[in-house]
This record gives C-alpha cells, sequence and structure tokens, in this order.
DNA sequence: AAAACTACCAACCGCCCAGCG
DNA sequence: GCGCTGGGCGGTTGGTAGTTT
C-alpha cells in the first residue's frame, strides 16, 4: 500500500522532495521552510536511514538539520521505529504471534508498546492495527477475541495473584506490579461473584472501578475482554470528553442523560428494573465514591479510587465493537463503559437510535444485561419461570416496567414484532425513562439496573437518593447503547439485526437460559449461534 | 466486465505524558 | 516552574484488495 504509493510518489516527488531539501539544506531554522507531511518516499527514507547509521537513532529533530529531510523530528521517529529500523518484521502476524498479542492484551490492555517489546520486530502500531483489526473480523465472526486457554489462563494467574493481596482499591500500584497481576480483573469479578452469591458479576464488589470497568468490559474483545490492569499511572491521561458533572444540562439532545454521567447506584437500579434483586449490597463500599473512568475501556487504567473529577473515556479505535455473544465465549460481558462513551462521542450514535435502534455500535449495556441475565437465571432457577414468558417478566419486572407502560407505544418501531418475548418491555423503560425521566423517578427509583455505570462522577456527588440524580440512574436504559446492541446479534440473525436485538434485549430482561435458548432457537442455523450461547456456560462455568 | 461497495491495513497526526536539564 | 525531547496511544486518513451488484 504505502510501499505502493511511496513508489509513486518518488517518481512524482523526488524532485520536490529532493529539490526542496537541497535548496533549504541547512537552513532548518528558516521560517520558510515548510516540513513534509504523509508518506515518506525512498528517498526521504533513504535520507533517514543514512542519518541513523551516521548518527545513531535519537535526536530527531536533529535529523532535519543535519540532512535537510523535512520532516519534523516526531515523524522521522515514527518513520524509523515502525519502518526503516533493522529487524523489523513485515507480514503477516503468525499464529504464535497473534496468540502472544491475545494474552499480552489480556494482561496489558491497549499497551501496544509494552506489548511490542514482547513481540520482536512488531511495532506498537502495528500490533494495535492488528488488534484493532482482529476486534472487528473476530466480532463479526462471532468469535471469542481472547482464545478460552488465554481467559482461563487470565483467571488463573488473576486469581492467584490477587489472592496475595488484590488489586482493587489501589491505583497506585506499580505498572509492573499491575503487569504481573494483569489479571486481577478476572480475580476480582470473580471473588466479587463469590462473595455477592454469584448474583450479578457486574458489581464489583469493592469500590474498584477498574474492576468494575474490567467486568463490565468482559472478557469480550480487546479492550471489551481485556483484562485491563485495573489500575495505572495512566488514569491521569483522562483526556477529552470529559463530562462534567451531572446536571440537566448534561442531557443530550435526545433527552438522555450521557452514561458516563450516572452514579454507580444506578446499576442496582436497573438491575432492580428488570425484576432483578439488588444484585448486591455492596455496602458502605458500593456508595464509596467511584469514579469510573472511562479510560478502562482502552485498557488504560483505571482508578479504583474515588475521584471527583470529571473522566473520560480513551477507546481504541475499535469503539464501537460490533459486539457478538460469541465474543463473550469466554468472557464476561462487554463493558457499558464503551457504550457510553460511544455514545456520547458518536452522534451518529442518536441519529441511529432515531432511526431504529440498529446501530452496530453499542451493544455494552446488553451485553451488561445478557450477562446478568443468564448470570442470574443459573444462580436462581426459580428464575426461570420468568423465561416462560418474558414480555411479562416477573411481577418485580412488570412492576418496574408498568410504570412505563405508558411510553410502550414510543418504542413499537423500535421493538421487533417479531419478538416473542418482552422486549418492549426494556423498550418500554428506555422510552418512558426517556420521555420523561424525571416523572418516573420517584416511581422507579431503586428500581433500576444495576452494575451498568459506564462512568461514573463521584458517586458522593452523583448519587443522591430522591435527588436528581436519582433519575439518572434510571435514564441508563434510555441510552440508546442500550438499544443499539443489535449487531452482537447479527451474527446469529443475519439479517434480522432487529429481531435478534429484540430477543437479546428479552434475554437481557432476567429471562436466563430459557431464553438464551429461546433465542438459541431463533439464531439457529448459524456456527455462531452456538458459540455465542457457549458463553452462558463457559461464564456460568467461570463464574462457578 | 465494470461500477459500487466494503473491509482491511499502513501510515500519519494530534494530544498527552514523562523525563531531563 | 518551564521548555524541550522522546515516547505512547487514540483516532483518522487514504490506498488497496476483495466482494457484490
Amino acid at each position: 500500500m504505502r510501499r505502493t504509493k511511496n513508489n509513486i510518489e518518488d517518481e512524482v516527488l523526488p524532485n520536490d522532495q529532493t529539490g526542496g531539501q537541497l535548496n533549504d539544506e541547512g537552513y532548518e531554522g528558516s521560517a520558510s521552510i515548510v516540513l513534509k507531511k504523509g508518506p515518506w518516499t525512498s528517498t526521504e527514507d533513504d535520507i533517514l536511514v543514512d542519518y541513523v547509521k551516521k548518527h545513531g537513532e535519537g535526536n530527531w529533530n536533529a535529523v532535519q538539520k543535519h540532512t535537510g529531510l523535512l520532516r519534523c523530528g516526531k515523524s522521522c521517529r515514527l518513520r524509523w521505529a515502525n519502518h526503516l529500523r533493522p529487524n523489523l518484521k513485515k507480514g503477516a502476524f503468525t499464529e504464535e504471534e497473534e496468540r502472544l498479542i491475545a494474552e499480552l492484551h489480556a494482561k496489558m490492555g491497549n499497551k501496544w508498546a509494552r506489548m511490542a517489546a514482547h513481540l520482536p520486530g512488531r511495532t506498537d502500531n502495528e500490533i494495535k492495527n492488528y488488534w484493532n483489526t482482529r476486534i472487528k473480523r473476530r466480532q463479526r465472526a462471532g468469535l471469542p477475541l481472547y482464545p478460552p486457554d488465554v481467559c482461563l489462563q487470565a483467571l488463573q494467574e488473576n486469581q492467584h495473584g490477587q489472592s496475595s493481596g488484590g488489586l482493587s482499591g489501589d491505583n497506585k500500584m506499580h505498572p509492573d506490579f499491575l503487569q504481573n497481576t494483569s489479571y486481577e480483573i478476572h480475580d476480582s469479578i470473580f471473588d466479587s461473584l463469590k462473595d455477592n452469591q454469584g448474583i450479578m458479576p457486574y458489581l464489583p464488589e469493592l469500590s474498584d472501578v477498574s474492576v468494575y470497568g474490567n467486568m463490565l468490559k468482559g472478557l469480550d474483545s480487546s479492550q471489551y475482554c481485556s483484562f485491563v490492569p485495573p489500575s495505572s499511572p495512566e488514569h491521569k491521561r483522562l483526556r477529552e470528553s470529559t463530562i462534567p458533572f451531572i446536571d440537566s444540562s448534561n442531557m443530550n439532545r435526545n433527552g438522555l442523560y450521557p452514561f458516563d454521567q450516572i452514579g454507580e447506584n444506578n446499576s442496582d437500579d436497573i438491575a432492580q428494573s428488570f425484576g432483578m434483586p439488588a444484585p448486591l449490597d455492596p455496602g458502605p463500599s458500593s456508595h464509596s465514591s467511584i469514579c469510573y473512568s472511562h479510560s478502562l475501556s482502552n485498557g488504560n487504567s483505571s482508578t479504583s479510587k474515588p475521584t471527583y473529577e470529571a473522566v473520560k473515556s480513551e477507546l481504541p479505535s475499535l469503539q464501537y465493537p460490533e459486539l457478538d455473544l460469541g465474543s463473550w465465549g469466554t468472557s464476561p460481558p462487554p463493558s457499558l463503559l464503551e457504550s457510553v462513551d460511544d455514545f456520547i462521542q458518536s452522534p451518529t450514535l442518536i441519529s441511529t437510535l432515531e432511526s431504529g435502534c440498529s446501530s452496530p455500535q453499542n451493544s455494552g449495556l446488553l451485553d451488561a444485561l445478557l450477562y446478568q441475565a443468564r448470570t442470574l437465571s443459573s444462580s436462581k432457577n426459580h428464575c426461570s419461570d420468568k423465561s416462560s414468558n418474558s414480555s411479562t417478566a416477573t411481577p418485580g419486572d412488570r412492576a418496574d416496567s408498568s410504570a412505563l407502560n405508558v411510553y410502550e407505544t414510543e418504542w413499537e418501531d423500535y421493538a421487533d414484532p417479531v419478538s416473542p418475548f418482552g422486549a418492549t418491555s426494556i423498550l418500554n423503560e428506555c422510552s418512558a425513562l426517556n420521555a420523561n425521566a424525571n416523572s418516573l423517578d420517584k416511581q422507579l427509583s431503586g428500581q433500576t439496573f444495576n452494575g451498568n455505570i459506564l462512568k461514573l462522577e463521584s458517586v458522593e456527588e452523583v448519587w443522591t437518593p430522591n435527588s436528581e440524580n436519582q433519575i439518572l440512574s434510571l435514564l441508563n436504559i434510555t441510552r440508546p447503547d442500550f438499544l443499539l446492541a443489535s449487531d452482537w446479534y447479527d451474527l446469529g440473525s443475519g439479517h434480522g439485526k432487529d429481531q435478534a436485538f429484540t430477543l437479546d434485549a428479552t434475554t437481557s430482561l432476567g429471562l436466563g437460559d430459557d431464553l438464551a435458548t429461546d433465542h438459541k432457537h431463533v439464531t439457529a442455523g448459524t456456527s455462531k449461534s452456538s458459540e455465542v450461547w457457549g458463553f452462558g456456560s463457559c461464564a456460568t462455568a467461570m463464574i462457578g
């Protein structure tokens, strides 16, 4: 590609390049010099290589001075590091490398440079691009991003590592330590499960944001399935999209609150809104001020300690993975965090929602819900009653949604009529909340999901029962993310995204395996379906 | 066969951070 | 504390190749 392009440029640009270099050579300080951007030509490469041979690496800004190369130092550095330095390994990644990348990503998250250190001849950028492509490809194929054995290994290592102290709550760990305990996420997840009767895998038992975030991220994909180091110094890297504290002004144009602004307690509420019991009584810790840094999503750590600053999420290139259950095969559900950012950062999501909730980009919430539902159902067989009639769900579900029935029609257009289940209940809630969150605040308080926090502001600030903030919890499900998860299921339904979505949404309603089975039936015929739903057993097994 | 579309990928850019003087 | 430099990472761009119409 580039080579080709460069070759072409070599034919076209040399005069320009060489001429410019010659003319300007030695006058780097001149304001008239305009550094070149874009693809490198072979001539430029030669110049740079010669320079490095003579002067060695480093001091890249001097390259232009010494060679007249019209490239900035950084460009020279990148060119050298990514393309010109010796021992670079070109070509497709080998299976061994792929596996290693998966393992490393499970441990490190999106620490491409660190991963590259383990892959001689490969660059961070190369790995990143590969991974991002992998995410798309595998998710599209309905395959788990991480090999099962990698996940298991991660889990084992994590558990082993955490037994020595756990990481939760300590985001000041040295990166190396984090790396060594890179699987703490899993550990935390499962510890949490154990401690909490395994009811709500999402709910971090501790106020460890990273744990929570990673749990949400799950084992799904790249960042979605990455066992990102729970914490790292990089929480500082919170950048753009810092969302100020929640207030009405933060509602988007659709009247939806960005998930980021929702307090952690929402998860409980959300779970309850689906007829789920309050997953956990996290105790004081649950109310601990937690700022779920969205940065978790991209592997950047997160801070497990409470923070009072707005946080921004950093997502990998593929921030809108077309999640499919297959990717869950060995992992916890994908994180809601991604969905949140996606929603916030991607205007297309809004439009998509408006156009029918068919966005392929947001599935985190549904994944989470599905995961919850399955976990819940597996842990509580009695919940299977719900699954028999999803649309009606349990009285609790009904009760939760009943308040929202008023808005049911609003979502009819979005609900797939084919759906035999109560997917509409979710939709109803979504619409209801969306339409009149304030009015429902009191009604539904305590009935919203739990564990679906994407990005949290300081809980102490955000979560104030009976306050406006409480509304936010309800609004969790109003997020388009929640409705836009169809892509996960696209793998099974093929063309029927809407249908698939509806079914899955139903499943997410705590309907459990029965519905999962139904869904499986619906998606039958595709090799993906079994894999997708294999997740349930896998997740259960892991939880167990 | 050709156009249109899509997926993939290499490469680059911008922002940020850490280290150093 | 400030500026410089190197480095990391997310996101984007644009070309190529494959597929579909």
